[in-house]
DNA sequence: GAGGGTCAAGTCCGT
DNA sequence: ACGGACTTGACCCTC
């Protein structure tokens, strides 16, 4: 278990070695299904073994990169491509045969004793195809293999064991809404249910929602998605942000932090937080103020998100990842 | 190596 | 109806 009494701000996915550049030594490959469609079986699984090799050596570099950052910076979201198509019907048997288990345990379970011995804290977030609370029973099953397949590798690393050792966030989605979700953790094996977290949404399921899941997952407070949603600063004094804390049974919470895109609301002053009344009469739509900065660049929103870092981890969302959330931490030195 | 077409899946917003 | 956005443009093919 990583350290609770360290302020983490973390990043997600990617490690840039400068502006759009991911330096390939330390960062995950992945391929397409058509891609493997179109190969005979034996060089589909030569495809797929060559990125597992790739894929576990670079996780294990981007543990390395990140054990020699400070400790405030050792926070990670490793990106759902570790294994490419374990949810596919066609390329899940590739996984479950004898030596490639063999594999993924050796390689996984030495990427968490790593983690855990440098105080790394570690997360997921599978993406947009994982419904569990959609309408339609077809996509809750697909869902709920999705979800599983991270909580295999959560597995594989040592980590479900405890309450939100490790965090699997996912958003409520679909139109069940919390009730959705209820019904899906019954479903869920026990590392899957001790790591799922539940986000707020900028536009559907925002923070009352999430507060009906309280006592059923640890809560993640998107604070950017939550402005999208009302246009509000929440503040860390919030009662509803002391109840989304309460969710984490004593563990130390994560929070979200993401601003506009700087070339959406091009020339606005870095040192006043953006408007979103004031925004949308100037003509700008919630969709374009939804997207994400590529950096940390609103000197206001920070300091305001750094508010929170008393109670909580601060995980960043922009596109220039480790560039982006080494920029919150050295504004926050100054 | 550069450039262009392709890519499993869900859901929503905006045009 | 369709493109864009989402935790992420990367990957593959052709020239």
């Amino acid at each position: 278990m990583f350290d609770q009494n360290v302020h983490r701000v973390g990043f997600a996915c990617k490690i840039q070695t400068s502006h759009d550049k991911a330096d390939p030594k330390l960062n995950t490959k992945s391929t397409t299904i058509s891609y493997l469609a179109r190969q005979t079986q034996a060089n589909a699984y030569g495809k797929l073994w060559d990125l597992l090799e790739h894929n576990m050596t670079t996780i294990q570099a981007q543990l390395v990169y990140l054990s020699k950052l400070p400790n405030n910076q050792r926070m990670f979201r490793l990106t759902s491509d570790v294994l490419p198509a374990y949810t596919h019907e066609d390329w899940m048997p590739f996984y479950f045969q004898a030596d490639v288990v063999a594999y993924l345990e050796k390689h996984l379970s030495k990427i968490g004793e790593y983690a855990r011995a440098n105080d790394i804290r570690l997360s997921f977030h599978p993406g947009q195809y994982c419904v569990l609370a959609s309408e339609n029973p077809g996509v809750i099953e697909n869902s709920i293999t999705e979800f599983e397949y991270h909580a295999d590798l959560i597995r594989y690393m040592g980590y479900g064991r405890t309450f939100q050792d490790f965090k699997c966030n996912v958003h409520v989605g679909g139109k069940l809404g919390p009730q959705g979700i209820v019904a899906a953790l019954k479903r869920l094996s026990p590392e899957a249910r001790n790591t799922l977290t539940i986000e707020n949404a900028e536009f559907t399921w925002g923070i009352d929602a999430s507060l009906e899941l309280v006592e059923h997952c640890a809560l993640v407070l998107d604070i950017h998605h939550h402005w999208i949603h009302s246009g509000e600063y929440i503040q860390p004094t919030d009662s509803r942000f002391k109840r989304v804390c309460d969710s984490w049974r004593g563990v130390r919470p994560v929070i979200h932090l993401s601003t506009s895109r700087e070339d959406v609301i091009v020339d606005h002053d870095p040192s006043v937080r953006p408007d979103l009344a004031q925004l949308k009469a100037m003509g700008f739509t919630s969709a374009k103020l939804r997207a994400h900065s590529d950096y940390c660049w609103n000197q206001a929103v920070n300091n305001w998100a750094l508010t929170f870092s008393t109670y909580a981890d601060i995980m960043v969302e922009a596109k220039q990842k480790n560039l982006a959330s080494k920029q919150l931490l050295e504004q926050n030195v100054q």
